[in-house]
DNA sequence: TTACCTGCAAACCGTTTGCCTAGCA
DNA sequence: TGCTAGGCAAACGGTTTGCAGGTAA
């Protein structure tokens, strides 16, 4: 039998300030990204604190985690609806703000149904400004 | 300056077994389990030698590399062109066959474009058969 | 005063690499 | 004979965990 466990979240400086960092748009760092931001104010805090709190912070769905194949998970202080793309030279990745309903696009009613489908993930890829003007 | 490096494949028993293994429909081993299959033929066969031929399989375009977040990568013998759905329980990985052009309906012209766009990822999410039967 | 939160270090897991031998072409 | 592929073990990168002390409520 499984008893759900009961959690209260507590305040702590260190996870405002992980928040504080995810304030603001376009901005998608990485852990070690954040770590290094945290460490300005607080040069004690450990990585192992940051991962806890952008876990705990993504379950009470006050950010949005981004997978990433391959690399790194990155974070999106965001929460309005959208999407994102990856450049695949650099690594970056940038808001794509989608004019329409994806749900609509995307009708799953024609997807044939073995499993029950409760969502999708759907991640752009392509090359970045800064990468297309680089000469090599 | 980049010298491309000129790569030529020779035959190996190894590699065979591999393709082997994956030559079977709506079937998504990762390397663990493709190790686990190959050792049956050959015992001496290394976990090294499995990620080496998976990476020069799907460089070959012989097989598909499925990135999973969180979780070993899966790989598809199948090269027709299909999309995936792995389950939120159990993490099985089965193909979906959609019907109609998904380029026409993610029309990457309808995306604002301060990225050159070169493709997009979509994968689906949901619940199995054998995970939605199951009493808890 | 209770439990959540922290810092530190060690462990973890999937994957890659270095080294040296085996074996295809 | 030259160069790719293999086996083994160690290293790697990102992430999680155990523990003991710190701190919010």
């Amino acid at each position: 039998m499984i008893v759900e466990a009961k959690m209260t979240y507590r305040f702590s400086k260190q996870r405002e300030a992980v928040m504080a960092v995810l304030d603001k748009k376009n901005y998608h760092p990485t852990v070690d990204e954040i770590y290094d931001m945290v460490k300005k104010q607080y040069a004690q805090v450990s990585l192992a604190t940051i991962y806890r709190n952008v876990e705990q912070l993504s379950q009470m769905g006050k950010i949005w985690k981004i997978e990433i194949p391959e690399g790194p998970a990155r974070y999106d202080g965001n929460m309005e609806k959208h999407y994102h793309i990856r450049c695949t030279k650099c690594g970056n990745v940038n808001d794509v703000w989608f004019k329409g309903n994806m749900n609509k696009i995307i009708n799953l009613k024609n997807i044939e149904k073995k499993f029950s489908i409760t969502g999708y993930r759907i991640e752009f890829e392509g090359i970045c400004d800064s990468c297309n003007n680089k000469t090599h």
